[in-house]
DNA sequence: TTCAATATTTAGATAAGACTAAAAATTTAT
DNA sequence: ATAAATTTTTAGTCTTATCTAAATATTGAA
């Protein structure tokens, strides 16, 4: 069994080793934690005797797939619970995190799983991300970010790369929520703006936000 | 801040001084936390240190109004999440006090504060023990034991002593649950058991469960 | 009341996880 | 290719919570 503190490299470790198949290096894994290099060389050995990255110093980490898993399973959890705070304790998506960074570490095989049917296995979790299945399958999507999206494409909100409180509440000031309705008017070379019609208003859009807000193409 | 550690300490102080107002010894402590007396005496000092129980060497401890806050807190939400244990997510009342263990140390006011509205504001915990309010209040109640019914009276079971699975299974298999009636018909002086009716049949209940169900007289 | 039994505290050690400072390896730039 | 910059690791320290063993205080029995 992985310690709280175990659990939350790897949890790190995963999300950094996410869109590239590359090692993780010390210092970013480092910097997610916010901790000191030091201290992650620490934790690293201690992972690797466990069996959870495979390692070799100065080279960076790789999750195990045993290591995978147990990332998968913290994920799960949390994606999870953000749903049950959402959906039956009338949290908004922006204050779920901190919460669901604490329960995410109750260990309870039962608990996951009945949690899971009471809220009728969904697929997501509130701000859009894929939710690990029990296998530790991790459902795919074809999202993409809205900046990536051609001039005169109508494409649907799916979900946030930045789930920071402070963008959540940026989008719900301007209506943008999961399911809202874009459709790319120009894009502006310049400062990398986009015009764009949501909810059959025009407005601009800034390269941050564009950067920051997955689409699916409808 | 009170760490995980001392929460569990102040909770094993609260539930030992519970019935009595004299002073916890340190041993009473270590034993309740499965741990030895010189590591009582150490964690006795952080909690004095930080003002959650008063404390003079050899003398015992007491908590202090804010130890005794904390302790509160701490079983409130080990109870609400019991309840929605047992009512939203199909645990029997033997499965979820592990569980509880680890979900009472969720901090969150606005968590505590929804579950417990989800819940519908209960007012005890699976297994009739009361649900303290958000301000630290303890509902009383006139609940006995079925040790000391006297003959003929009928009474309602409305609560357990001891909440180990294996007891509560035990009453499972019996068919004995809160609300049940009991008739005590009557006591034998050998061995202290009693001859009562429960759901129209009559049965012997041994010394050592009459001590470990609660009732209330109807 | 005085000594033996018991309870409590102190002293010193350990493991986990973090830190600082310094050493070693790797990468980058000239 | 070599020196400088950066990254990573090591060595040693700190805190929290635990332990064992020894010392001290309290209690209780003769």
């Amino acid at each position: 069994m992985a310690t709280l503190s175990e659990e939350n490299y790897l949890k790190a470790i995963f999300h950094l080793s996410k869109y590239d198949k590359t090692a993780v290096s010390t210092n970013a894994i480092a910097q997610k934690m916010e901790t000191k290099a030091s201290s992650a060389t620490d934790m690293i050995k201690k992972l690797f005797e466990k069996g959870l990255i495979d390692y070799q110093k100065y080279k960076g980490v790789k999750l195990t797939e045993n290591g995978r898993l147990a990332a998968v399973s913290v994920i799960r959890k949390h994606r999870l619970w953000e749903v049950f705070l959402v959906d039956k304790l009338r949290f908004s998506w922006d204050e779920v995190h901190e919460v669901a960074e604490q329960l995410e570490h109750i260990k309870s095989k039962k608990l996951t799983r009945e949690l899971d049917a009471f809220l009728e296995f969904p697929i997501e979790d509130p701000h859009g991300d894929p939710i690990p299945d029990a296998n530790g399958n991790m459902p795919s999507s074809q999202k993409l970010l809205l900046a990536k999206v051609k001039q005169l494409q109508r494409c649907i909100c799916v979900g946030v790369k930045d789930s920071t409180p402070k963008f959540l509440q940026y989008l719900d000031k301007h209506k943008i929520a999961l399911g809202t309705e874009i459709t790319v008017l120009s894009r502006e070379s310049y400062d990398e703006s986009m015009a764009v019609k949501i909810n059959n208003i025009q407005r601009s859009i800034s390269k941050e936000v564009a950067h920051n807000l997955f689409v699916k193409i409808s």
